[in-house]
DNA sequence: TAGCTAAAGCAAAGTTCATTGCTTTTTGTG
DNA sequence: CACAAAAAGCAATGAACTTTGCTTTAGCTA
């Protein structure tokens, strides 16, 4: 029931869909669309609720190279292949739009200092001069996010000159 | 006639209105819903429009102080508190879930551009050691775009604390 | 199992949106 | 002024969305 409305969300952001309201999805999970509308208010809600599920579902390994430098270097290349995905545009689109208060306890910045912090945790222990999470929060996250979010480029070469731009911050 | 237009959506938009559709906007614009069909593809083009023109409209003056780095820290204060303003949020939201084709230049960025630029030539003109404009934009708009966007805080310390690291990237 | 409760389905009705052909008004120019 | 082109209004039509009351099914407990 829930799996498949999920799933018929998931296909319909995936494919691009041009229509996405309660009536196409509730016909897609072979549902009827009473369901939705009673369960979730519109559709950004439903929407958003599965962003999240599917934004926060970290399959990825965290790099670890035995220098910050690399580490950084492959974690913002894999982010940045990650969130340029239509289907995450998308995701990330509709978290966007929808309600403020639910974003604000922002799941996908969450995991992305949690990474970033494990990342500076071992490279300090290994010695190395870092810079600081809220850092590589603001100067490597947060371009690779606004790039796609208000549409422009992000490929390998941006991801790798934000990395480079941020490990200049070390004093 | 398309004063009135851009003036009804800018009040639904700053209401928070839940529901913006071209019926709604002629309505409150005194003009025929067939009108609006005819001149947009769909409504998030119209509001993509206003949006641009109340976000692009920089009556803002330059600041000019002597220092790059006395420039950047009033003019991203001056964004921070612009973009923070309930409405500019709402369309700053409004431009990301219209723009859904990758083709088009982001013209709010392209202001911050030129603003950019503008005092990064004045500064080397003077002989300053400067970052680059990529650099400003990245390190510096970007996340402060990032944080209205998605709803994390945004105040006069962090555009402070954005300024310093991006000045401690010229080499 | 019987019975109670919550969730899902069904169907009908109302509302809003979106499109289209045609008429009217405005605008700009010879 | 007059006329042609563009823009705006009007009205009718169909489609899609939303809501609602009621019925049916599923799940859970005594």
């Amino acid at each position: 029931m829930l799996t498949a409305i999920y799933t018929a969300v998931g296909e319909l952001v995936g494919e691009g869909a041009d229509r996405i309201s309660f009536p196409v999805i509730a016909e897609r999970a072979g549902v009827n669309p009473t369901t939705l509308y009673r369960r979730w208010d519109d559709v950004n809600a439903l929407l958003e609720e599965v962003a999240v599920a599917a934004l926060t579902r970290d399959g990825e390994s965290l790099p670890d190279t035995g220098s910050l430098e690399h580490d950084l270097a492959q974690w913002a290349d894999i982010i940045a292949r990650d969130i340029t995905r239509p289907e995450r545009v998308r995701y990330l689109r509709a978290m966007v739009s929808a309600r403020v208060d639910i974003v604000s306890a922002c799941p996908v910045t969450e995991t992305r200092r949690e990474q970033a912090s494990k990342m500076v945790r071992r490279a300090r222990e290994r010695g190395e001069a870092t810079p600081t999470v809220p850092q590589i929060l603001d100067h490597v996250i947060a371009p690779l996010y606004y790039h796609v979010v208000f549409a422009l480029p992000v490929d390998h070469e941006y991801a790798r000159r934000l990395v480079h731009d941020v490990l200049t911050m070390v004093r």
